[in-house]
DNA sequence: ATGGTTGCAAACACTTTGCACATGA
DNA sequence: TCATGTGCAAAGTGTTTGCAACCAT
């Protein structure tokens, strides 16, 4: 029996030992609807028994984003937020009353980059995009 | 005869006072290429004879982005800087190495955010958009 | 055993707040 | 004059660093 994620594994194969608060950040990271950031893990962390400081929480979110296994994500209030990284390319609308984040996948870049690459000579390795405006529940 | 921008009745026209500070920190967006940081625009005050507060720097801007004066933008580093206001809507070409910015002005987006106005009911005020990777030069 | 991981204290960078003084209209 | 703007000191966030102790392999 295969487990589909199995978050032991994906840190071996990036070289990294396998820690509880590892373990809890990746978990976290994969259940989550919405990214989060540093904060919402740790209390994840604490909250599933799991003891850690900041600090290390902050180690850890920065070498999986090193080695790809979490996603920054850049909202407006300038605070970054991490995204489980072995989820399909998507993009983030984020209701500014209410806070909530919802994922959008439709993207329809990839022509533009194309037309840039051509005539500007730009190499796009990647873009951010969100949107931001009220969701369905807010505007009544 | 006409100037082009006026920043002292710019001010005026969102209930400002004119100030030699707030007139530095429009003059600097408005001749700058690309965003710039509340570091830069503390900088080419004091570059132009202007002597103000990192404090006041930092009012000044909030108080430019909330009359609609200034924009924000925001790349990966987490940093904000801050645009011309009253520029056609844009978006930004980071070079990862050489850390250039390059304005990019065809935006696609309006179809799809009509998409998920309809299908999900979402009001799109407005979006984030910015493209990372390499420069023609320093591709070569 | 030993090199990668963590906790703790401290440092850092960026941004905001409080209050007294200064200045534009 | 008087509301607004500014300087200075201090506090608040989010994040990184140094170092000794700890633990996965």
């Amino acid at each position: 029996m295969i487990k589909k994620h199995d978050c032991k594994e994906e840190l071996r194969q990036v070289n990294l030992k396998v820690t509880p608060a590892r373990l809890g950040v990746l978990a976290a990271l994969e259940s989550a609807s919405s990214p989060l950031d540093t904060g919402n893990l740790t209390s994840y962390l604490s909250g599933h028994g799991i003891k850690v400081d900041r600090v290390t929480v902050f180690r850890i979110i920065n070498i999986l984003t090193d080695r790809g296994l979490a996603k920054p994500v850049l909202f407006d209030d300038g605070k970054l937020r991490y995204d489980y990284g072995s989820r399909p390319e998507h993009h983030h609308f984020v209701c500014e009353k209410c806070g909530r984040v919802e994922m959008v996948s439709n993207c329809v870049l990839k022509p533009l980059e194309k037309k840039l690459q051509k005539t500007k000579g730009f190499f796009i390795r990647r873009h951010s995009l969100e949107f931001f405006g009220l969701c369905a529940k807010c505007l009544k």
